[in-house]
DNA sequence: CGTCGAATTGATGTCATTCAACTACAGTGG
DNA sequence: CCACTGTAGTTGAATGACATCAATTCGACG
């Protein structure tokens, strides 16, 4: 365990490894089996989640019971309720493990530690905000203006290896459309590649 | 001019007015028509703005022409495009007036000294950050989980005040739906209203 | 082999869009 | 002061995209 997480720091935020020696008391290693949950709607969520193996999720489930998917999390990324850890609100998100997954916890203490530690890492911290920020707001984008087909035209295309691992019901409700819809988005993808050739 | 944003600070951040006066050289006052443009799809974003008086629209426009209007900013809100700001990228948004408006013109530069002035601003502007996430994964689930109706009602109850000052049309832009489907639901919902009483 | 959830398929329903006509109103110029 | 114009908003009818419901197939796993 632990090898992915410096290696990931390393590249990115050019924490060395000496420092991150340091932090490391600040870090809890834990694995998830698949179906697992890591929060539950309505819990403070104290801690990040950074996946050094596996694949997690988090949704939502509105009155008529139905999951909303919030976001994947497969390996290097980060997940967690942001909103929940940062106001100290119940959170609204489910986060779950989809497939066996090693995972990386880590609080506020751990971050404010690691930027005394490494100014770099201030801005590695930053840049990982604007970033999300980014695809938030792309994804508000593509929500208000694409049909059921582009948005999942858009989805292979930013996450081509997550739709392997991912079950099909899944895209659908992150992307915001039924499970049948999909399968015929699909059907009717495949009947036009095909004559193309 | 410049009577609000320092206010503003002051309140939010902190900041006094001493602290304040070193950093406003870094500042830029400007009024804008309605209709005015303060950036223009394609172009690097090279500001943040703070609406001092007016109203303001982010907005995208799609392949068929279509609008999809992004953020409204009134009265002491934050636009810009942080994606094309942070990452120096051409950006995709239009930013314009509303309303005839007074707004403060910011640069990383302002933001870096006065993170260097105040360390209650570095909180303050990290919360800020922290907020725009929570409000962004607000409004996706939004658009996942609810229809024409929740989301105009759901609009209303966070942006009351907003409501009379900006165009219908807007607002439906906003929401993801067309202006026709927003005046039905009005209509409907004024219709449920008058039978209540 | 039997079971259970995922995925597909078909029939039907619903919500929102589209297109078009019409009203209301503000701004412009004669 | 009034016609002219353009834009916002409303309304109706037809259409379309996606949802729902139900039945069936597929595939993994005990």
């Amino acid at each position: 365990m632990a090898q992915k997480f410096d290696e990931y720091l390393a590249e990115k935020s050019s924490l060395t490894k000496e420092e991150f020696e340091t932090l490391k008391p600040l870090l809890t290693y834990r694995h998830y089996e698949a179906g697992e949950f890591l929060l539950l709607e309505g819990d403070v969520c104290r801690y990040h989640f950074f996946v050094e193996k596996g694949l997690l999720r988090s949704y939502t489930i509105d009155e008529s019971g139905k999951e909303h998917i919030i976001q994947f999390a497969p390996e290097n990324w980060y997940i967690g309720d942001r909103g929940s850890y940062y106001f100290d609100e119940p959170s609204t998100l489910n986060i779950q493990a989809i497939e066996d997954s090693d995972v990386v916890m880590f609080d506020q203490g751990f971050l404010e530690q690691a930027m005394c530690t490494s100014p770099a890492f201030t801005n590695f911290n930053e840049r990982l905000l604007q970033n999300h920020i980014r695809q938030l707001q792309n994804r508000i984008n593509l929500l208000l203006s694409a049909s059921a087909e582009k948005r999942y035209l858009s989805f292979v295309e930013t996450y081509y290896d997550l739709t392997m691992r991912i079950p099909q019901w899944m895209i659908a409700s992150y992307l915001g459309i039924t499970p049948e819809s999909l399968s015929r988005v699909r059907k009717e993808l495949a009947k036009r590649e095909q004559k193309l050739s």
